[in-house]
DNA sequence: CCTTTAAAGTTAGTGTATCTAACATATGTT
DNA sequence: AACATATGTTAGATACACTAACTTTAAAGG
């Protein structure tokens, strides 16, 4: 099993007990995030990360902007682990190879749904900040990942036009998947085909021709 | 062009001031799908909706049980909107050719970027509520006019797995562009595609074979 | 090592949001 | 006309986002 960043669910009270925290910008992060997984971006409140994270409903104003500057910090952080994951998920798998695709489908469907949370943050969480410069750097960031695969996979040195749209059709399907599957809506396929086959179908449409 | 239905931006007030508001649910819904189009679903309050509809901040409790209800009240008259255009935008078009599918592709699309607020809170608007059934059966209502059109170009008389199959991959395909499409990622392709090039492209991918 | 300064907490308070309770007015039925 | 019900109102409880003013701790310089 690749091991892959993973949040770390451990000690429940997330502090030390001091005056000064060490480093509560992190831990309300953390707590952000615990919160939006287990509520949703809907019904997350400041307040709670507060009460979580053991400190007064003041102190973030220490360190964020406002709520959205919180969600963001969360997201870019979500996003960084994210991308980790998907460069891990392909070690030792032949380079050029649609196995390599696979792996990243596979990895950006089992975050979407596995930290389901962070996932509708990111997209459709906050409508102003939408603009914000290191979300689009993040996002664009991670897509390149995708891009070099579906270059080398093509036998092509740069990626040219066609490698982005290939990558783009790749993307633009693996995301809505992603969206579909987490609403149990997967049955309705009849429930009996597997993500796997399904990738592998996808993978050998858009790459061949 | 084809008559599809729109929401009627009319007239600013919204209602006639009488103690009886006529049909202050309509007005209500009306009130939140303007004000979650404007500032998205995060940034919409039951009391801006209120006061766009000119009554007092308790009535909505007379006819939606919370905030919530009346989201999802809000994002099922969408929907009903969302299932007449994707059947009016096929009128034409020779039954059993791909031209429908593409159709119903472009269709989904424009609502996703067009009426976007409502789209973001069918997905991901609310994190309670996903069970709703008249929510599931909104959407599996818009998703078989997808597999019928689907199983007519495939020759086939029935809704078969496989038939299934490749719908699922449209619907995918379709609904992660329409998320990506909005967020101006469009650019990452190199700006110069086209939707309808793009859109016919996938179809083929997807329906050949 | 002591003093000063800035960083990072606190409490208290403001304005607004959701939702409830109690009350008021219209509507429709008999 | 009388009554019941549907549909609106005002007033208030509770929670949240955020600010201002104050306090404590850590860090830096002489």
């Amino acid at each position: 099993m690749n091991e892959r960043t993973k949040p770390k669910n451990t000690k429940q009270p997330l502090r030390k007990a001091a005056y000064h925290h060490g480093d509560l910008r992190a831990g309300l992060i953390e707590a952000t995030r615990r919160l939006v997984e287990e509520k949703g971006p809907d019904g997350f409140s400041v307040s709670d990360a507060c009460r979580l994270a053991g400190v007064s409903t003041a102190a973030p104003y220490k360190h964020f902007n406002d709520k959205t500057d919180m969600l963001v910090a969360t997201v870019l952080e979500g996003m960084g682990r994210h991308k980790v994951n998907m460069q891990a998920c392909m070690v030792g798998l032949p380079s050029g190879s649609p196995q390599r695709i696979m792996a990243l489908g596979r990895e950006y469907v089992r975050f979407a749904l596995e930290e389901h949370g962070i996932f509708r943050l990111k997209f459709g969480g906050f409508t102003d900040r939408l603009d914000d410069p290191r979300l689009q750097e993040a996002g664009e960031s991670i897509f390149e990942i995708v891009l070099r695969e579906v270059a080398s996979c093509l036998g092509e040195e740069e990626v040219t036009a066609e490698v982005r749209t290939r990558g783009f059709m790749l993307w633009s399907f693996v995301h809505g998947l992603s969206f579909i599957m987490h609403d149990k809506k997967m049955s309705m396929m009849g429930g009996d085909i597997d993500l796997d086959t399904f990738l592998g179908d996808i993978a050998r449409r858009v790459l061949t021709d």
